[in-house]
RNA sequence: GGGGGCGUAGCUCAAUUGGUUAGAGUACCAGACUGUCGAUCUGGUUGUUGCGGGUUCGAGUCCCGUCGCUCCCGCCA
């Protein structure tokens, strides 16, 4: 149907007989000649219409409208003059056009589709018409290069003998972590299959299975709220290797990254790639994904206030608590208003209170508490955090968890409004050693990362008497403070893994039924082996710079995990729900749901 | 489950202290125009101000409820 597309001609075609296909992106009507830019996935090109050449062409451009899909034949011309658009690649040449057939119509669309104004359309509208906010030059682009990663991620695998295999969909419930997604079995009346939240231990089972490498862009599924950076289903670039260290592992996805960040146009980055222990990263960031992006680390000042007449403080390191600040410089003349919303924050992580101090432009300090304290006290203060002119230091006084946590999201927000973030950084960091088990709101013992991860030799003694102690083989990829990924040295001795579910009190009934294939496997010769995930999504929304995943994924849920466009979830016909057994409950009175 | 923001023309937004017939840009329709590229010019159409109720002489504006979208906390092994 056409010779090229509107992306390729050049003054070096000047005189050519063309034929293009595209979507009218504008008719610049002049009464006389009529100009219309032809729009496809490669490009723009200006067609003329004179109605000295056609007089027929020219009455039907004359009735072309926006996305009209038309084809036109006629012949590539230099533009005179300085006519030239050097905006677009195709601006030194225009078509002029002796004939027009009009492929198909379409209807006014119901939001602009220039990128400048259809960023500020709804969300829910470029949803629901979804196949016209994709032919946007924008999504074209976050598209494409969601394409050229995978490309460059399978290429690069590929060439570290990874085996790319497909584990089902259809599968089995797991125990903790996510909500799942589930889909009743017709044929076992009752019965339920669940989708995936990972290939967890299907991946592992082929490494029983003797694949030594595998890896595979996995389609995940979570039931649980979404966020601007999480999607109910989700892809990750999931891998599993046998016969390895952490280190190995580290190597392969640093230089996975090398490839990605190359291939996104970001240029060369710093391998191996930097690493910082989750305890050190919790002590100074306050959180296990730090932006390393900025500065306005953590301090902690116990030792300051040991012998302190401020009660507040005395009491909380009396009690094993621990005072920590952190210096946000030049935040010093924040309005009220924000410390108010900062307070509120720091109350919401679970502290008593904010104090904080301002250093006003004659160098004295402002602040409810420095009153209680010695001058040996402020000029240590002083001297630790580097306060100077226009700083606002945020104390925290609490448990040390506690105070991190509190400090560590004071730290994004005062970060960000002060502008010391460098948006076009990309600063990767590893996390590892993360503890093996965290507790739960009951006060139970769970797994932090999943209950099949290694942990660290040395630490096993400690499994019976001080579980929270025991440090994991688990590792986590952050990028600019998102976490990208995370992995572990999974268990390979059956007996260690019947071990870690007694520690996580899981009934020995339960971890037959819901484990007990797992089990069995790493009793026929399971090789040691460990592998990572990472969230492609979340890796493509950094390196296209998108402000939510939703833009790098071709058809993605809304907050309430519907699909606007399909009118997904819906109902189903009574038939087919007879068909697999299920009855709907739904009272429509209840106080609760 | 909790907290914040938003909801006015197809789209993006405005509307003073509660006060006349709810406006602008754009889109759309018609006309004019032979070198534009965000074409321009003239004219025109377009409204359940999300929905329901209340206060008031009078509500886009105030109150109550409700719905929708979104951001965050919880949750996400």
């Amino acid at each position: 149907m056409r010779t090229h597309t509107c992306g390729v001609l050049r003054k070096e075609d000047d005189g050519q007989q063309v034929r293009l296909c595209g979507w009218v992106d504008t008719v610049r009507d002049h009464g006389g000649v009529i100009f219309i830019d032809l729009r496809d996935r490669y490009g723009r090109t200006q067609v003329i219409f004179d109605p000295d050449d056609s007089r027929e062409a020219w009455a039907q451009a004359e009735k072309c409208r926006a996305e009209y899909v038309i084809q036109v034949e006629g012949v590539v011309e230099l533009r005179p003059g300085d006519m030239a658009n050097k905006k677009i690649a195709t601006g030194d040449i225009e078509v002029r056009c002796n004939s027009i057939r009009v492929l198909n119509k379409s209807n006014t669309p119901p939001f602009p589709l220039e990128d400048a104004q259809a960023i500020k359309v709804s969300e829910d509208l470029r949803l629901t018409y979804r196949y016209l906010d994709l032919r946007r030059v924008g999504m074209q682009k976050n598209i494409r290069m969601r394409h050229k990663i995978t490309q460059a991620v399978r290429a690069y695998l590929d060439g570290a003998e990874f085996v790319e295999i497909e584990t089902p969909i259809m599968t089995k419930s797991t125990p903790e972590g996510a909500r799942d997604y589930l889909i009743p079995s017709r044929v076992a009346p009752g019965t339920f299959y669940a989708l995936p939240q990972a290939p967890q231990q299907y991946k592992q089972l082929l490494m029983v299975a003797g694949m030594d490498r595998y890896f595979q862009i996995a389609r995940c599924f979570r039931d649980e709220d979404l966020r601007s950076d999480r999607q109910p289903e989700f892809s990750q670039i999931d891998m599993e290797m046998s016969f390895i260290t952490p280190e190995d592992i580290f190597a392969v996805v640093d230089g996975m990254l090398v490839e990605i960040m190359k291939t996104a146009g970001h240029g060369d980055i710093q391998t191996p790639i930097q690493r910082i222990t989750y305890a050190e990263a919790m002590d100074r960031y306050g959180s296990d994904k730090p932006d390393i992006r900025f500065g306005m680390e953590i301090n902690d000042l116990s030792d300051l206030f040991e012998k302190t007449d401020f009660k507040v403080f005395g009491r909380v390191i009396e009690g094993g608590g621990v005072v920590k600040a952190i210096n946000a410089k030049g935040l010093g003349g924040a309005p009220i208003r924000v410390m108010d919303d900062w307070t509120a924050m720091a109350k919401d992580a679970g502290l008593g209170g904010l104090a904080y101090i301002r250093v006003q432009e004659d160098g004295t300090w402002k602040s409810p508490i420095v009153k209680f304290f010695s001058d040996a006290e402020k000029a240590a203060l002083q001297e630790r955090l580097g306060m100077e002119v226009g700083d606002l230091v945020l104390f925290a006084a609490d448990s040390k968890e506690k105070a991190n946590v509190a400090l560590g999201r004071l730290r994004l927000l005062a970060g960000e409004m002060a502008g010391v973030i460098d948006k076009k950084a990309f600063a990767f960091t590893w996390v590892t050693d993360f503890p093996l088990f965290e507790r739960n709101d009951e006060g139970r013992l769970q797994s932090m990362h999943h209950p099949f991860t290694s942990p660290r030799f040395e630490d096993l003694a400690l499994l019976d008497e001080a579980p929270e102690t025991v440090r994991a083989q688990a590792y986590d990829i952050v990028l600019n403070g998102v976490e990208l990924g995370g992995g572990s040295i999974r268990i390979h001795d059956p007996a260690l893994q019947e071990r870690m579910f007694k520690a996580l009190q899981i009934p020995a009934d339960e971890i037959k039924d819901r484990f007990g294939h797992l089990i069995r496997g790493l009793g026929f010769g399971a090789p040691p082996h460990g592998g990572i995930a990472l969230g492609l999504d979340r890796l493509l929304m950094l390196m296209v710079g998108a402000e939510t995943i939703r833009d790098v994924i071709a058809f993605p849920k809304n907050q309430k995990a519907q699909d606007l466009m399909m009118n997904a979830p819906a109902r189903v016909d009574a038939q087919q729900l007879k068909d697999v057994y299920i009855e709907v409950i739904i009272d429509e009175d209840a106080d609760e749901n």
